[in-house]
DNA sequence: TTTTGGCACTCTCAGCCTTCGAGTGCTAAT
DNA sequence: ATTAGCACTCGAAGGCTGAGAGTGCCAAAA
């Protein structure tokens, strides 16, 4: 019968705060507490006061564990699935887990060095950077991961047609966000160097620096007319650049692993993972994400706990989400999916390490270039070539 | 009591053939079978002769259909689950009814046409083809879906570097399949107007129309001295060239919807499901298709059923494939994974009115392009163009 | 010789009951 | 404030049973 179980505080008795609210726990409630998501966390099964008593080793017994559980669920922080089970963290439970209990994990040496080897390796593998960095996310964390890249609003900088032949060349675009896009134009007409050279001219003195609302069909109908186009060519180039535009302005988004879900107990039932995989698989809703975030700025994780997430389609899972800085003024965030009981320690903390490793890559990297490093330079400010794509 | 059941040939009895090998089965037993496979295909519980006696109305018992299947079952066209269950198709079976007994399954008129509207839909909405081809026929079917588009060895026709400032110039690659590719290059020395003239005709005289494996580095050296390069150029260009081709060989994948296959009863154990939805996601696998395909020529359906696959997580499932032509001399494969109890006859019909859609609309727009309508140039000739990706 | 009605038999599935064990809540003692 | 102890609750697992679906076979009918 050990003594080491230090007496509650009087103003602590109950788990009543001594001024207000309801922060305040007895340091003895918290260790319980966050035991109880651990092990939780750990195995999926419903924790009991001995197990308890046995693993965190504060020296009470388990009976005291029992009465401090008791409180713990009349407070809301923990629930019984049925009278004689052990205890399960609610949404609340898990709150306070990642606001205050949870200690930000440190990854060892090994795992940051492996992280960081990886995404050295990806980031050269796949040319699409959101596509990598959401592979990347959802291997090493083993959940289902998205990366979404929103761009502000782009215009075009410069247009270049190249003349090939006198039926084919190819529209060039500059865009402000540093990006390419190019378009290979046939035609059943022959036209000449020197009209391509006229539209060139017309296009970079009218088209450039605008947003695609601000493309109207006046300005193509007169341009139509300065360069005396017969053949609606003008067109051609207009509707390239309009699509360019708005692809522009679209986030690109990316979700991989959804298939992770299965492996989790709390998805066995296939309705409900294949609810969520669809809602995942649906671009339109990974769009909505950053609105979510709004919250934490630059770096900060933010943690949305079971019925925390909006859509209904996530009110029993959790997404972790972290913002990386892209170098010019894109964003973006990647997030991670799981069911509520999620390591969200490990993944936190293998979250942000990854947040942090791309804002460095691509902010440093983005303004001088460091070098002339051939492959680094090529991995750095490539953007838009293409490949083929996972799942 | 009717008469109607005819009796068979004394040649028939017993399912032998007349002559040699297995090929003929009785008329009443290939009715019997293909009603088996029918119903088991809409139901998936195993069929009583009873239910057949009812449905199919071949004017017989339900115990004459009972000798039938049982013969039907000790040809291994049939099996049981367990001694008192009705009867479920083998492979075999399946493949007997898809080689002979499926009738080729007239889609109606509405089908049809949907299909067609989607189609353009689609190739419209998303850019890259690959990817909306399969998300469409994902949908078409209600089976996950992949579709590949292998191109063959490709090389780079002709470069244009397009000077932007002193720091700052495009690589553009016209690909000799009709394709452009492009990259920015940001430099932290200046270089001139002049040198990149140089470097162009360098590249143009010594890099173009040639495979990947034939860019030495002595060549790339070579072109170095050819331009006094001192900072990297060439190097930089050179790269870009050989990502480029190399990128070019692989073949593009999509796999799209795998998560339909949680909707199959076959599926319901998660472990199945994850086992096959992670072997689907790995393109590699994917790029394995075509070789498997090799049979059956342009435009051909081929089915492969259970065992028949290769690959040890198809063991259990189907895939049925379609080919189509690209225009140029890429082949594109579309394919739909299900359960062995999958509606061959359906999906058969719609892969293929896909596939002929595809062909008539790549093929013939891609050499002289019919018109200048802005809108259908631009989507048929489209290709490189970079957007937001499902799933 | 083929078909058919009939019957005995087999096997699964769903429901019900029982047992077992984990875990609780309460109480009395410390 | 803590703890040992005990009665109690409840779900999970195993066994049993009856119902139902389906077969296989046989003898009679066509």
């Amino acid at each position: 019968m050990p003594k080491a179980c230090a007496p509650l505080r009087r103003a602590e008795r109950n788990g009543r705060a001594v001024f207000g609210v309801s922060m305040a726990l007895s340091e003895r409630k918290k260790k319980i507490l966050a035991a109880v998501v651990e092990e939780y966390i750990r195995t999926a099964e419903p924790v009991g006061s001995k197990t308890i008593a046995q693993t965190a080793n504060l020296g009470c017994s388990s009976a005291t564990i029992r009465n401090e559980l008791a409180e713990l669920a009349s407070l809301g922080y923990l629930e019984q699935p049925h009278t004689s089970a052990g205890r399960v963290p609610t949404p609340q439970g898990y709150r306070i887990y990642v606001n205050e209990l949870m200690e930000r994990q440190k990854l060892s040496l090994e795992e940051t060095e492996a992280i960081n080897r990886s995404l050295n390796e990806k980031l050269g593998q796949l040319d699409d950077l959101v596509s990598s960095v959401s592979t990347l996310t959802s291997s090493l964390t083993n959940y289902p991961a998205m990366a979404i890249a929103a761009a502000p609003a782009a215009t075009i900088r410069r247009f270049d047609l190249i003349y090939i032949d006198a039926n084919t060349f190819i529209i060039v675009a500059m865009m402000s966000n540093d990006t390419v896009k190019n378009k290979l134009v046939r035609l059943p007409v022959s036209v000449g160097q020197d009209m391509i050279t006229k539209l060139s001219a017309v296009f970079n003195a009218n088209f450039t620096g605008i947003t695609e609302d601000k493309i109207s069909s006046l300005a193509i109908r007169a341009a139509e007319r300065a360069v005396d186009d017969t053949m609606g060519l003008t067109g051609v180039i207009a509707s390239f650049a309009i699509e360019v535009l708005s692809e522009a302005q679209t986030a690109e988004t990316y979700v991989v692993g959804a298939n992770r879900l299965l492996a989790q107990p709390e998805y066995q039932d296939p309705a409900k993972a294949h609810a969520l995989m669809s809602y995942l698989t649906d671009a339109e809703h990974i769009r909505e994400l950053p609105s979510v975030y709004s919250g934490g700025s630059g770096g900060d994780i933010k943690v949305l706990i079971g019925p925390e997430n909006v859509a209904e389609e996530l009110k029993d899972s959790s997404v972790v989400l972290a913002s990386y800085d892209m170098g010019d003024d894109t964003k973006g965030l990647i997030g991670v999916v799981g069911p509520t009981r999620m390591d969200y320690s490990t993944v936190a903390a293998k979250l942000g390490l990854i947040a942090r490793a791309l804002s460095e890559r691509l902010g440093a990297g983005s303004q001088p270039p460091p070098g002339l490093d051939n492959k680094l330079i090529i991995k750095e400010i490539k953007e838009d070539s293409h490949g083929q794509h996972e799942q």
